[in-house]
DNA sequence: TTGAAAGCGCTAACAC
DNA sequence: GTGTTAGCGCTTTCAA
């Protein structure tokens, strides 16, 4: 038995010497050959070429690795890649990198004792040649880490000081959406807001949100009611959560803004069960436009997730390239889309009956 | 300049030498004493793990992946990380591997062209240590490659052929969809299927449920009716679509299975608008229990997708360990979940007001 | 229990 | 243009 096991050799995979010598030169002028780098004269390099392909070669990745520093690898860390807003924004930017030839290490941080051992391991260390993170709470000693990589590394979403960033502006949007439904008539205006986390650093979309609703009301006159915020929502179980909260307020405000179209989809929810009437007695509006806004006609403003992704990705590329250089900061527009669920608030002399 | 060059090292690694020298060992005890093999005193150990905490030293991938053959890293392939299946499949898997020390290698593949170019150039051929293939239209070609590599590889939702495989029962789960409908006195029950790829090759689960839909039929003595299947359907508009054509169809049928929750959701959209009452004139139900599934009330057949990837996981895992080996086949039970979007059908005396 | 030495498979200077 | 020579930073026999 021992023999069968030496016998059978560890799936063999043609060495850089193989084709060397299959082609007639030596390991260096394969090298070059296959990558287009230094000179090769024509004839050669297609005589390496066939070797290759006729050995079906193609170098390890760790040897290259170890040996040129490289690794045609980029990391991606994103906090809960099941949601929405992240498969896509992860799917935007893999599709992009790939492209490039680069291969994605997707590293999913979903809680703080996650990240923490993520940022003090550091399995990046060697292992890939840029990093892209997406919108995450992260610590300063977080940014740290990152920083102290010493490579190409942009985020998605919300800005780092100095770190190139593709995103939104989220006080705008949010203002826009506010702006809709002050526009209709609307001055009891609430939101549902996302989770805060005061370890943040660089998880500003969502206080810039907040921020964008408080200046829309202000703008228009109007103070913002301290009991008209409900933070600390989590997807839709927690914008449902929420907009039972604000039913169970003293007066049911008669629109709603919420952070992301999930927790707005949340609240509907709640609405719908417990009969309240949309738009007819509260407005809803969210931000993303979410693959279901469209089927719960959801008003909302709308994100290019798969975009931001693929922008952001481009953006690490031109980085490795050495294209581009130092601090960026691309914002994509937002679009308000008007669907179902925003109206006129009732007036006075009309009653709110189905 | 040159000098201030020079003078940069590339991002300061501490290496093996480096530990070995502060703690007085040769490389061979570091490597040993940090890894937990072979045989080393516990004070030198000790002195060995305080000298690379002190470093913060870390093993370069690359380096040892070269001298040891092993990544301890996995490959995830998917078709479209996008939806909600796939990436909360990827979450789960992740997770778990995360869990136990393995970094994810990410491909996306969303088209037969891309298939096509990564099934030939494999990058997986050196970089992982064992492979999860979800839910994806593979030719025998493909799956010829993915053997070849000579790793361990699971599927995740549909099964090839000698490939150890976590899945559900599409069948059965398409079955008491079916049967659900049937209890309530559908008899006119259409399905919403999805993409029909005739290079498949362990795209089954496709399949599979049409099968269920045709066998939950014929067992209750009913035939089904071609005009009643409409296939290629995608996503949620291609579930709108789908209902669209069936609606202009020579009859409305009393009930729509559809072959995953998304071509429901799309389905029901189409409803809506067109002002078809649901469940009042026809029922629908899907197959999933989307996260959405709760918020539009469809009555769904539930599958556990993040635990789905998670098993998947800790297969691929026992595995690399050797705990397990040879073909397995992992199936999940899914169940019915009734809600408001099913009920029976109209009997001719009452009429289908609202 | 520990160390020395020989690679793992490639790239990058440097000669020719 | 092309080959030679050193490594890249580890792991792994094999001796001691």
């Amino acid at each position: 038995m021992p023999e069968e096991a030496a016998a059978r050799p560890r799936s063999r995979h043609a060495s850089i010497l193989d084709v060397a010598a299959l082609a007639g030169v030596s390991a260096a002028t394969v090298s070059r050959s296959l990558r287009g780098r230094g000179s090769v004269s024509p004839t050669t390099r297609q005589r390496v070429l066939d070797a290759a392909r006729e050995l079906s070669y193609s170098a390890s990745p760790h040897a290259s690795g170890l040996a040129s520093g490289r690794t045609t690898t980029v990391g991606i860390v994103a906090p809960f890649i099941g949601r929405w807003y992240f498969a896509n924004a992860v799917a935007g930017a893999a599709d992009a990198l790939a492209e490039a030839g680069y291969d994605v290490l997707l590293y999913h941080l979903a809680d703080a004792a996650a990240r923490d051992r993520f940022f003090e391991r550091m399995p990046l260390a060697r292992r890939v040649d840029a990093v892209l993170t997406m919108t995450m709470p992260l610590t300063e000693e977080h940014t740290l880490a990152l920083r102290a990589l010493d490579m190409p590394f942009v985020t998605l979403g919300a800005r780092i000081p100095d770190v190139p960033c593709v995103r939104i502006d989220d006080a705008t949007a949010m203002r826009t959406a506010v702006h809709h439904l002050l526009h209709q008539g609307h001055e009891q205006i609430a939101m549902i807001a996302g989770i805060e986390d005061d370890r943040q650093f660089g998880f500003l979309s969502s206080a810039a949100r907040r921020l964008g609703y408080r200046q829309a009301l202000r703008a228009a006159g109007l103070e913002p009611r301290p009991e008209l915020s409900v933070a600390g929502a989590f997807g839709i179980e927690g914008g449902a959560r929420a907009m039972a909260e604000l039913m169970a307020g003293p007066t049911l405000p008669t629109a709603v803004v919420a952070e992301y179209d999930e927790l707005a989809i949340g609240a509907l929810r709640t609405l719908r069960q417990a009969s309240v009437a949309v738009p007819g007695r509260v407005s809803v509006v969210g931000l993303d436009d979410h693959e279901m806004a469209s089927v719960v006609d959801l008003t909302t403003v709308a994100q290019p997730v798969r975009e931001l992704g693929a922008r952001a990705a481009q953006l690490l590329l031109e980085l490795l390239d050495g294209t581009l250089a130092g601090d960026l900061d691309v914002v994509v527009p937002t679009r308000l889309v008007v669907r179902g669920t925003t109206a006129a608030p009732i007036v006075r002399a009309v009653d709110g009956g189905c």
